[in-house]
DNA sequence: TAGTTATTTAACCAGATGGTTAAATATCCT
DNA sequence: AGGATATTTAACCATCTGGTTAAATAACTA
């Protein structure tokens, strides 16, 4: 297995698994939006909402620019792109060798008891 | 944008946050592990591997058969796909349209100003 | 200058997380 | 039965997280 730079994905995972942050994601996947404008859906304060950009910003998903006193936020696709190799490569892996192994066991009803188990 | 089941991609996204359950996983990739064995590698108590497993089994990550006292731990890759897919697909969009915006934006330097953004 | 708007910072709080050690439980072995 | 092994549960602790409200900062507007 390829190795990846641990910080980066512990941020990233850690972003995603909010849903208010993915579907603040969501929203600027249909463009660029400030703060105010991405507040506006949610039950919750500016300050809250404030605090969840910050999150997703030093996880490397979002940019910041600003325009005055107005922030406007911007996706960034880098770390989704380390994230969602991470992922499909162990999907690719499990999908393949492993549902197999699992599909054996089941129906033999054994444990494997040596080593070459994969 | 496809609809998600928010709870179980918030535990997945959760479990791979962090950086000793993903190990955990990279070895149950090479076969099916018990519990102290899959403890030996990290300067780590049982327990505290034991708690790491719970968090694994309950985003759905593997599946725990019981040998006698021993529990052998075994990869589960549905909702790994799920968190894929959810990735891929922003991953995708992002990647698409966002990032030609995206330069389009570092050359003019000028800023969207009106709502059909993307 | 004064007032309004956009956003962040500060201080706080409740609950989750990731670790510990000690004790409990379950199983295997003789 | 009694002892060793595999694993979990309980109780505890420090830190992180996701929210709050109130105040500070920055920039636009009249």
């Amino acid at each position: 297995m390829v190795k990846y730079p641990a910080a980066a994905l512990n941020r990233t995972f850690a972003a995603l698994a909010d849903p208010t942050r993915r579907r603040i994601l969501a929203q600027l996947a249909q463009g660029d939006r400030c703060v105010t404008r991405l507040a506006r859906p949610y039950a919750m304060s500016l300050p809250a909402i404030s605090k969840h950009l910050r999150v997703l910003e030093k996880a490397g998903l979002l940019r910041r620019r600003r325009y005055g006193r107005v922030h406007e936020m911007q996706l960034e696709a880098k770390p989704l792109k380390q994230a969602a190799k991470w992922v499909e490569e162990y999907r690719k892996f499990w999908e393949g060798s492993l549902d197999r192994l699992a599909e054996y066991l089941e129906k033999t009803n054994k444990r494997p008891r040596k080593k070459g188990a994969a």
